[in-house]
DNA sequence: GCAAAAATATGATCTAAATCATATTAAAAC
DNA sequence: GTTTTAATATGATTTAGATCATATTTTTGC
């Protein structure tokens, strides 16, 4: 992790909902940060010590299970906040880790300076509810999801998720990465891939994977 | 449903962190609503007109699966808001359903009342925003147990997450509930409560159960 | 550029937990 | 207070998906 060149003050969440005289501190307080691929922005279990923005690139948030087990809760697309679980009532110790999935720049700002911004700028904390209300109505969906739904189902649910997010129907990720989305084993997801390769849902080139029918995936869902 | 005597205006989220001067305000805008056992206090999928705090008595907080499966995301306790996940970004709809699992009274407020409280009550947008955080963190935590725990740990979390909320070792439950809650089968529940029993970490009568060891429930967790 | 590590491919095996089936008991409704 | 309905008890059967095993390919660190 390195310093980074300079954000626009206009891509984040934050300078999203932030009124205009705002802006000025913001770019006062905020910190560039650069992750390589694959380098961790922070960890679960360890404490709070600011909030970030994603600039550029793509990070998984992820909650670890033992040494090799993982549960990926969230791809964070540009603008993102990360680390906002950390405001919660309880001690402030990260409950996810983020980790860079390709090259990333964020913005990083210290708790204090965020809980002002909050404080300041009423529509950031609305904003800022909302995403909240979103994210725990998602979280919810999910869990019902991994009750009642078979992997197969989850797997359609995740690829039209990552397309909803990259939007496009093409995009790049891991099998391992999507077996930790979908709640299942690397194992599962190929055999469930080949399964919709064969039923011409999608194709797959290595890494990247393409949705042929939108319609058709979804039908797995209902 | 029908009408039920007053609340103390000092016990619910909304009085609790409402300033002095707002509680007249509140009195005013409350309806109360009295709801039996097993009634619907709202259903996942119709419009979100108002918010609820729960006076007293129990409730579940559930999502439906088809006709006879559903997942109970959370048992509201004395106090708790119901209805704040319709505050999200999209349609307001409920996301979840509510029903009374005993007797129970709720304070009603319309939508736009709520809304007016928070804008007024900085305080009370702090908290909420806190009490979306802890939400989101546990609704998290427990999708990484549904997909990385055996049911059995996952039963030894939700007994005792259930002795937490009541605040004490011995409690009520019906064993179709503890599963809904347990993300698995009232079978799978009936033969895994036999095992703890066995092992005396547990007795049971009925639908009452009381914890016996915590320490070795606990240990099912870790 | 090469060695080591990680990700992928794919079959074989195992098992936890769902489903099915049926009896019994308890609770709610009329 | 009896009928209807819902919850409980418990064994038998099935199955989706995890785990294991091993070969191959790809990526990444030095």
């Amino acid at each position: 992790m390195k310093k980074a060149g300079n954000c626009d003050l206009n891509t984040c969440f934050l300078c999203q909902y932030s009124i205009p005289e705002w802006i000025a501190a913001v770019s006062d307080h905020r910190q560039h940060l650069f992750f390589k691929k694959n380098e961790t922005i922070f960890q679960e279990g360890s404490p709070v010590k600011g909030i970030f923005f994603l600039y550029d690139g793509k990070v998984k948030v992820h909650k670890q299970w033992g040494p090799d087990k993982e549960l990926i809760v969230r791809f964070a697309q540009q603008g993102d906040i990360l680390g906002h679980r950390g405001l919660g009532s309880g001690e402030r110790l990260y409950t996810v880790s983020a980790t860079a999935i390709e090259d990333t720049t964020v913005c990083y700002t210290e708790l204090a300076f965020f809980e002002a911004s909050l404080k300041v700028n009423p529509s950031l904390s609305l904003k800022l509810m909302q995403f909240y209300a979103d994210e725990l109505q998602e979280a919810e969906r999910k869990m019902r999801n991994l009750v009642h739904m078979d992997v197969k189902s989850r797997l359609a649910d995740a690829l039209l998720e990552l397309s909803r997010l990259h939007k496009a129907l093409h995009f790049t990720i891991s099998r391992q990465d999507l077996a930790s989305f979908s709640g299942t084993t690397y194992e599962t997801i190929y055999r469930n891939l080949q399964e919709f390769i064969a039923e011409k849902l999608i194709t797959v080139e290595g890494r990247a994977i393409t949705i042929l029918s939108e319609k058709k995936l979804r039908k797995y869902i209902a």
